[in-house]
DNA sequence: TTGCAATGCGAACGCTGTTAGCGAATGATG
DNA sequence: CATCATTCGCTAACAGCGTTCGCATTGCAA
């Protein structure tokens, strides 16, 4: 019987992950203050552990919600286009989400639990990348990917995934001052990669 | 004069970043506690104050040993390679590094002040990055490397190292507990992406 | 209405980074 | 050699942190 109560926790539960979130989008993530989060969501500092069992797992939490934001982001990616040009196009979803909420982005890597051990149950469950490996096996199948010895389906989606996650870190981190259109470059270099996947 | 005085100072100086590193290592940047690496390198917690200006500073300094530590395992790359070939060879040695000193390769990203603002200060001087830049330079004037609009050297050394730096990233993070013989596909991947580089 | 679980809070504990101020060691200057 | 300023390291203290405990209050079910 989900009724009032349990409604009523779910929204509490709620307004203290959306200040979380902003106060992690305000001070970054590890300048978190729980104490904070609690005035801010009208709670006294004891009060979160009710609804959070401690501070990182408050912070997974709003991790998660950004995987889910990550999810959504890709869903605007048409269906229908050529398998190449989806993964493009996918690749350049990432690179926005990443520039446009970075916290976010980092949480996703740093502060979600890691839930596969093998390679192949990561293969088949790591959503939101569910979408990029479906595409990469599509393309193959059609015949418009190169595949090699030690090359097959899951190594080609691997290899885009990480080169537009290099491209996403490195704006994030070590580039976060340089001043230039980085926008345009990542779309001329995305372009080049996907398109040196093609069979030779 | 560098006298007994500075040289005294200059040691004390390197046993408590010494303490530190070993601390980083053990526990994380984020669990490092200045009261710990006090007590490691016996000072009270007080008396680190008077070689660091406060924590960040501390790990920042840490962060630029880890930097003098990438730049020379690039040292063992060969100089004498193909420019292709050796553009290779930096990037699994990045993998390496990656690899094995997973905190000193984070913290070089995260913690280290950022230098530069515009493109082409970065690209001039972003040492030790500057051995890739220098060796793409190298194999576009040797006509060995592909160039087109909007990708000149500088977008093709940024395109390389974004790419070893997704796989080193996604291991470190996404991927930490995944058991597979990722050393392998990052060969094959590598040489996969440098063989892409090639003039069609 | 009684009883019970869920919820929120104040107070406290042990930890943290950081500062102020004092004494001792050190090296330069006459 | 004596004097003096500087460097060095420490103790003590402060404010803030995450977290726990126990008590009150609330809201639902019997």
């Amino acid at each position: 019987m989900t009724t009032t109560r349990a409604r009523r926790r779910e929204r509490n539960r709620e307004a203290i992950l959306a200040s979380a979130r902003q106060l992690i989008v305000e001070r970054g993530p590890d300048n978190l203050s729980l104490r904070e989060v609690a005035t801010r969501a009208g709670y006294s500092p004891a009060g979160l552990y009710r609804y959070f069992k401690d501070k990182d797992e408050l912070i997974a939490a709003t991790a998660e919600e950004g995987l889910r934001a990550l999810a959504a982001h890709f869903a605007d990616v048409p269906a229908d286009l050529p398998p190449i040009e989806r993964i493009a196009a996918l690749g350049l979803r990432y690179l926005d989400f990443a520039r446009d909420d970075p916290e976010q982005f980092t949480l996703i890597f740093t502060r979600l639990p890691i839930q596969f051990a093998t390679w192949d149950g990561f293969v088949a469950q790591a959503q939101p990348f569910q979408a990029l490996f479906d595409e990469v096996r599509a393309g193959v199948q059609a015949g418009e990917l190169w595949v090699g010895p030690g090359r097959g389906d899951a190594e080609i989606a691997y290899s885009c995934w990480a080169f537009v996650h290099g491209l996403a870190m490195l704006r994030l981190t070590r580039m976060r001052a340089v001043q230039a259109d980085l926008d345009a470059t990542h779309r001329v270099l995305v372009a080049a990669f996907v398109d040196s996947l093609r069979p030779r």
